[in-house]
DNA sequence: ATATTATAGATACATTAAATCTATAATTAG
DNA sequence: CTAATTATAGATTTAATGTATCTATAATAT
């Protein structure tokens, strides 16, 4: 089990984005180049980013993509909810007849008790949380390509 | 993203196993049908928890599946990790030429220090945890089918 | 010796992720 | 207004992986 690459990609171009100035816009095909992924594909993803409000597409010559939401105000688990979904990770697939829906599985709520755990975490990493480290390692992100 | 079906599968299985007498065994058939797979099918997933030294296996009449370790000693973590694998929920994917090895993602690291959030809380749950409270319930957790 | 049960290997099937292609719409520049 | 640029949508293809089946083999009990 693993997130997506979609999701990969999601992350990263918002961390590149958030680095931009904020009335620039940058294009899928910059990007793309960077993640080493088809431009065609990623805007499929940004597109995605777009529905869920964190970014603004405008098309024509000198569009592109911005932020449009403040980096303290996006998390990462929203970014990877836009993609990936909200689905519980893990779902009791037991279908028998005599099964009765009151009767929750405890497998179950254990493994969404231990999910959460994990999205609290995620609920309180900001995009910005991310940015600011970069700065303060003093190196140029962009460059280095290391995000 | 989603735990595969064989987890699903191994979860449950295991709750079953615990739930009958120590010395007894019980065949992949009966356990394959309470759980409305096929039996040829949930036997490899068995194996791999044999592998994993939680349950052992004996060939022939009145041969089948039993626990072999005490369910206060088997985690819900090491269930799963016995079929899903132990890789990170999320890999950085960017392969930069520029991105040298020690350059290491910070998303990734995040990502890395929600997933063990998840499995810190997966590591206490164990097999006696989930038993213990069927027991409770005072259901008959065979008949009932519940799990 | 026979019936029963698990295991291993090969193979097939199904689902989904990943990626591509084409056409269309919107915007800017000239 | 025209041409170039850029994003979007839809259809389609490709690739990867999970799920499942089949057959043969090995081990055990009666």
């Amino acid at each position: 089990m693993q997130y997506s690459k979609a999701t990969n990609y999601a992350l990263h171009s918002m961390v590149f984005l958030a680095l931009i100035p904020k009335e620039k816009t940058i294009g899928v095909r910059p990007l793309a180049e960077f993640q080493n992924v088809s431009p065609t594909y990623l805007s499929k993803v940004l597109t995605n980013l777009v529905k869920a409000g964190f970014i603004q597409s405008t098309p024509g010559v000198k569009g592109g993509y911005q932020l449009i939401k403040d980096t303290t105000d996006i998390t990462l688990l929203e970014i990877i909810h836009a993609i990936e979904g909200s689905a519980t990770l893990f779902n009791c697939r037991l279908n028998n007849n005599d099964l009765h829906d009151h009767h929750h599985c405890l497998i179950q709520e254990v493994m969404e008790e231990a999910e959460k755990k994990m999205e609290n975490h995620l609920k309180k990493q900001t995009l910005q949380g991310i940015v600011k480290q970069v700065d303060k390692n003093k190196m140029s992100y962009l460059l280095s390509k290391s995000v």
